[in-house]
DNA sequence: CGTATTATTGACCACTCTCAAAAAACGTGG
DNA sequence: CCACGTTTTTTGAGAGTGGTCAATAATACG
């Protein structure tokens, strides 16, 4: 719950006319990619970046919206609450995504760090004031947004309409290809994330999501070496039970 | 599927320093709402309205995104489709809604007109020139997307958490909400949409629908003049079921 | 007014949830 | 490093919410 601030302001070995922000390894995924020197100098005094300890809250639903964050290292889920305790996850997120948007200045979900995380940190009024001088970090913005959304879309039609075994291989597939950009191979995933998270992600009960996997053992589908590593075995087996055919 | 396409640039009745779209009557909702009168002759250039038939559709999932969308009059869905034919419907939309934001360059849903409806449609290669000449308008657009993603975020936890019942009342006072802009008194709301596409909504089936309906009816929770008309009568407890307590 | 479509109601069933216990993994201190 | 307690995961048995299949009723439409 203690952010490590480091301030950054010093930092400014970019003097190149391409530069990359150096504190993420994300190189044209990154918000900063393809700035200019000076444009980058001031994009580096609005950003803080802040060492986010596993399980910690970095924000939560309903709190004044005060910055925005994009993930330099590790892992950030979202969710939101019922008042009854149910969860639901809307997002796992890596490193290159945006979150902390928020609507009529109140965050809509609460975030929290899944691992040892690394954020970037931009104040919205200083981070504002920045989008209306660089068109280009707007654009961004909106396109990292309407990809969101865009997921958001392909995770509705997951909740409403899936089969548990459907959700679970869909789950896998996006893994396999958001850790390792490819489906093919035999990947081994490092679950970040607890059977509770990924039941909260897709609508079910830790229990149904142990015996899917289990299933999916049984079948061939995959191994597991322990219960936070999946190796996909067969990749293309698993997008086709994804796409529900 | 004929849209009939009416060219509106000579319409340039607003020569006042705010001014607004005239096509429809969303004001500050709009849009073209806060724009100046320079500003205004060039949004028209860029606009068409399209007059669309019910149950047509407008685009769909996959296509090339070659225009954005707003809606003027009427309502529109949003859906995703399985292979075998199941659907998501990801969204209602109403006046004001914007719609047609695309991933990679396509649509990333489809979208039909649920009555006459009348759009706002914006080729994007000429509007992404206007965006960038009118940094209003690029922020307006940022602030639907964010909007729309936070509306996303609600029916995921819609669609993973909430009981059938939960579910039909979260959507009866949302369309309270979005039709008559209170949740007190007893309105009456049209149902534009069948009970199919009520279904595919919150990721049911017609039969729940329409089971869990009678037993609000049963409840006195609402009254139904007709299958398409539906009043509600007690707004407070509608509402406290749907947020699940 | 007859036909097609949509909505309602009923009976039954199954997928997933709930409750419960066992097994495995993890963390901590001796 | 191991014993211990805690937490997480897996597995099992049974139950329930919502789905499937089917028939009836109501509505829309030509």
């Amino acid at each position: 719950m203690v952010p490590l601030d480091t301030p950054v302001q010093e930092r400014e070995k970019a003097e190149a006319a391409q530069v990359s922000c150096g504190h993420c390894d994300l190189g044209a995924l990154a918000f900063c990619s393809g700035l200019k020197a000076d444009q980058f100098r001031r994009f580096l005094g609005v950003l803080r970046q802040t060492a986010v300890e596993a399980h910690s809250t970095v924000f939560r639903e309903g709190d004044q919206a005060l910055h925005l964050y994009t993930v330099a290292s590790g892992a950030v889920k979202l969710y939101k609450l019922l008042s009854d305790g149910r969860r639901q996850v809307t997002a796992f997120l890596f490193p290159g995504d945006f979150f902390g948007l928020s609507v009529n200045g109140a965050y809509a979900y609460t975030a929290e760090a899944m691992g040892q995380v690394m954020l970037c940190r931009f104040p919205r009024v200083k981070l504002d004031v920045l989008l209306g001088d660089i068109p280009m970090l707007e654009k961004k913005l909106l396109e990292a947004t309407t990809h969101e959304l865009a997921l958001a879309h392909e995770q509705m039609l997951l909740l409403g309409r899936k089969t548990a075994r459907e959700k679970l291989a869909t789950f896998l597939v996006m893994l396999m290809r958001r850790l390792t950009g490819r489906t093919d191979g035999t990947p081994l995933l490092a679950l970040t994330m607890s059977r509770s998270d990924i039941a909260d992600y897709l609508g079910l009960t830790i229990e149904t999501v142990s015996r899917t996997l289990t299933a999916f053992r049984k079948d061939g589908l995959i191994t597991c070496p322990d219960a936070n590593h999946v190796a996909i075995k067969l990749p293309d087996v698993l997008l086709r039970i994804a796409e529900g055919s």
